[in-house]
DNA sequence: TAACTAATCATTTTT
DNA sequence: TGATTAGTTA
């Protein structure tokens, strides 16, 4: 460690190849033989196939460090993508913890999405873009197509803008531009498709924004089209790095490829087994490929796990054994103890929502001779978000501290979403879709008439909104209050576009390329410091323009907390040199990172899940239809099941100790009660590495001790479609007699006894639905009762039950 | 123009 | 079932 210090890594460039090499090296150390290999075969096209847990990350930093540190590259010669804003913040941590110093050099370091902006900056005009243009979410992407197809008088019942953006999607990850549709896609959104792609690009270049999509496939087009610029980056970026890349799509394959051709140093990291964005346009033929693709290639197989059981591994190697043409691994672990997979099936969702949150209170204490475990160390892993309700229901209820990670997130709040529309107003003018947002936010008195005059000017004279609405205004084609409350906006508008830019300077000579690589900047500055700070600045918007008021002048619950949102906002400005940045970080930050104190149970999805590990894991849900989900498997076949087959590989690695899967028998879904067979993945469980686990019993395991029996995973492996096993059947028919004879309120009837004895004033109560409270009012047998999480209520007494007696 | 009511739709997964 | 949206009415 001490060693970098003494010589700098990065200004030792300049010393000879020979006495880098000499330099000690200790990140080398405690690499096992593969990710050594993995770290050092630092020339030519490498593929590093890490398996779940086998310290991928490890070896990927020690061999960015290594690169350095021989002087192979310098910093910023190094081309290291990552598909999420975390993997990008972990990698530079640790590189930067491996040097001993922080890496302010690693300017290409970063999400596909990310660094494709930074270059897109610079070379927008390329495309037709100016380099502040905005980028539009899935909201703004949805309405923009909304207007076009209401232009084009589709009727957007039969022909939704939602499929529309799905499609279009769909082409922009294959890296298809309108002029390049194949006539197979001709048909779709009923022929219209390709001309109304075509449109929307259009349309998008007007507005002088990009979707998401674009950001790579402008670069793409770019590379392919300028070969003079693609040079360029080929000879700077020495070194390549991919993380993840079998979620990899084509045009970022393509992108890949176009800049590896150079040095041809590129090295890629992933896991076929853990491919599950194939929805989104991933290619796991990308990793498939890869020795094709790049010729004399050199892989590397990391397969020793560092994360769980040897029961886990092997249960997820089982579940995975079922699917075809993989490159193959084999997992394994010095371990040698630890507890073999649980499986256990409930009636209902609410039941197995009740278990686990037992389960978890009781692991927390530390039960069955274990040592207590935190609630950090536990999570809920589900397929599909709204699985994720019951939990939280049953949690709030009992007052389980819990986490939903990659829930709704804080940049895609109403309040703030419309604040930033202000700001793309402010900092890139022909964003008609950000002043569409805001021009009646606060109410204005610009309906949908003051609305559509202004959308008519700006199309005749062919200027945006704005302009659009001076013209209007000029032109006294609009009066009464709306008029006037325009031109105040349209005032306040040219105020803080004046105050956004310092006076302008010379714009600098762009001929050296290589200068703007070597910098971490967006952009060459045009103008001189701005006289406000930008912080100032969003400040004065949010007052000018009345937003701020209007929240405080709103009476709802939400609005203090909308509020509160806002000066988050405006304090997260604090982070960035100026408004563009912090709007750039804003659209490509998707995930919502808030550490909240105290230990909580995590709850997510798996795909959310992919990359982490717990200690203890609860994968319920495994219902044929919910999981392996009904839709995957309609729409791509036996592509989808093995997608989802490798959802639950991926789910089930995430373990280190304890895993427990569970299915239930019945599932409300849309409010309808619906029943399911157990996954057909649980039958691919290898029946020696799990325990079948008793279902919870009536009054305190009263069904008794007769565990399920082990045969009927046995049984119904045995019957490969069949689930109607005998054990199956057994296990339903016995929690039917009691589901059904007693529904929901089961418990609620024994403790009605018992709530009849009387409270008193202060007491500490329970009701099923609300949790915890403590009464503080008392009429006959109605009690009003001040809940922890529920607020205050009257209650009847039979629904209470004293909190020490709180059941199950 | 804005507030209310009815109808519809959705539940995969996200940079 | 619940949230969002379109359409209707005041």
């Amino acid at each position: 460690m001490s060693s970098f210090d003494e010589h700098d890594a990065f200004e030792g460039a300049s010393l000879s190849a020979r006495a880098m090499a000499a330099r000690p090296q200790p990140y080398l150390d405690g690499l096992n033989p593969a990710q050594r290999e993995a770290v050092e075969k630092m020339d030519g096209p490498v593929l590093m196939l890490a398996g779940a847990g086998t310290g991928k990350t490890r070896a990927l930093t020690a061999r960015i460090v290594h690169l350095l540190n021989t002087g192979r590259a310098r910093p910023n010669e190094i081309l290291a993508v990552t598909f999420t804003n975390k993997a990008a913040r972990e990698m530079k941590n640790r590189v930067g913890s491996m040097l001993g110093q922080p890496i302010e050099g690693m300017p290409w370091l970063g999400t596909f999405h990310a660094i494709c902006v930074k270059l897109l900056r610079r070379h927008a005009e390329l495309v037709g873009l100016k380099s502040n243009f905005s980028i539009l979410d899935m909201d703004d992407q949805k309405r923009l197509l909304k207007q076009i197809i209401t232009a084009e008088g589709i009727d957007e019942k039969r022909w939704p803008a939602r499929m529309l953006a799905g499609i279009i999607d769909d082409w922009k990850n294959r890296a298809l531009t309108p002029d390049k549709i194949p006539a197979a896609d001709a048909g779709a959104y009923n022929h219209r498709g390709p001309e109304i792609y075509a449109a929307y690009q259009k349309r998008l270049l007007e507005l002088n924004a990009t979707d998401f999509g674009d950001l790579l496939l402008h670069m793409v087009t770019i590379f392919q089209t300028h070969e003079d610029v693609l040079n360029q980056y080929q000879r700077w970026f020495k070194y390549i790095l991919v993380d993840e890349y079998q979620d990899t799509n084509v045009a970022q394959y393509l992108w890949l490829r176009l800049l590896a051709a150079g040095h041809k140093n590129i090295c890629c990291v992933g896991d076929d087994d853990q491919s599950i964005y194939g929805w989104r346009g991933a290619e796991v033929g990308n990793i498939l490929r890869f020795e094709k693709d790049f010729p004399g290639s050199h892989v590397v197989r990391l397969e020793q796990n560092y994360r769980s059981t040897p029961h886990i591994l092997a249960a997820a190697s089982g579940v995975i054994a079922g699917n075809q043409g993989r490159l193959g691994k084999t997992l394994w672990t010095e371990a040698t103890d630890g507890e073999k997979l649980r499986l256990i099936g409930h009636w209902d969702g609410e039941e197995e929502a009740r278990w686990i949150g037992d389960e978890i209170e009781s692991m927390q204490r530390g039960t069955r001779g274990l040592r207590p475990m935190s609630l950090d160390h536990m999570a809920i892993l589900v397929r599909a978000s709204h699985q994720m309700r019951a939990f939280e229901d049953r949690f709030l209820t009992i007052g389980l501290p819990y986490r939903v990670i990659g829930g709704p997130r804080f940049y895609e709040r109403l309040e703030i979403r419309d604040a930033m529309a202000y700001f793309r107003v402010v900092t890139s003018p022909d964003d008609d879709l950000a002043f569409e947002r805001i021009v009646n936010t606060p109410k204005r008195g610009l309906g949908d008439v003051a609305q559509q005059k202004i959308q008519g000017m700006a199309r005749a004279h062919g200027v945006n909104l704005i302009e659009g609405a001076r013209l209007l205004l000029a032109q006294k084609g609009i009066g009464g209050k709306g008029a006037a409350q325009l031109k105040l906006l349209i005032e306040g508008i040219d105020r803080w576009t004046s105050k956004l830019h310092g006076p302008r300077l010379e714009v600098q000579d762009d001929s050296v390329v290589d200068d703007l690589l070597d910098s971490a900047g967006p952009m060459p500055m045009e103008f001189g410091p701005a006289e406000v700070s930008h912080i100032e600045l969003a400040e004065m918007i949010l007052d000018e323009s009345g937003y701020t008021a209007h929240w405080q002048n709103d009476k709802t619950p939400e609005a203090p907390g909308r509020l509160e949102n806002i000066k988050e906002l405006v304090k997260a400005l604090e982070q960035f040199e100026n408004l563009q940045g912090f709007l750039e970080h804003v659209s490509l930050i998707m995930d919502n990172e808030k550490e909240g104190e105290g230990e909580k149970v995590s709850i997510m999805t798996l795909h959310a899940a992919k990359g982490l590990e717990f200690p203890c894991v609860f994968l319920p849900g495994w219902e044929d239809g919910l999981f392996p989900s009904q839709r995957s498997m309609d729409e791509s076949g036996l592509k989808g099941l093995e997608e989802e087959r490798r959802l639950a590989y991926v789910g089930i690695t995430r373990a280190e100790q304890i895993c427990t899967i569970s299915f239930a028998a019945n599932r409300r879904v849309f409010g309808q009660w619906q029943n399911a067979m157990p996954s057909r993945f649980i039958d691919e469980l290898p029946e020696e590495h799990v325990d079948v686990l008793t279902p919870p019993g009536l009054y305190g395991g009263g069904f008794g001790a007769a565990a399920m029996p082990k045969s009927t995973l046995h049984e119904a492996a045995a019957e490969a479609n069949g689930y109607d096993s005998p054990g199956w059947r057994r296990l339903q028919a016995r929690s039917g007699a009691r589901g059904m004879a007693q529904p929901s309120e089961a418990k609620g009837v024994t403790l009605d006894m018992k709530a009849n004895s009387s409270f008193t004033m202060g007491e500490r109560v329970f009701h099923q639905k609300f949790g915890y409270g403590a009464i503080i009012g008392i009429e006959g047998d109605k009690l009003e009762v001040a809940f922890e999480k529920a607020g205050d209520k009257k209650v009847v007494a039979r629904f209470l039950t004293a909190a020490d007696d709180v059941p199950f």
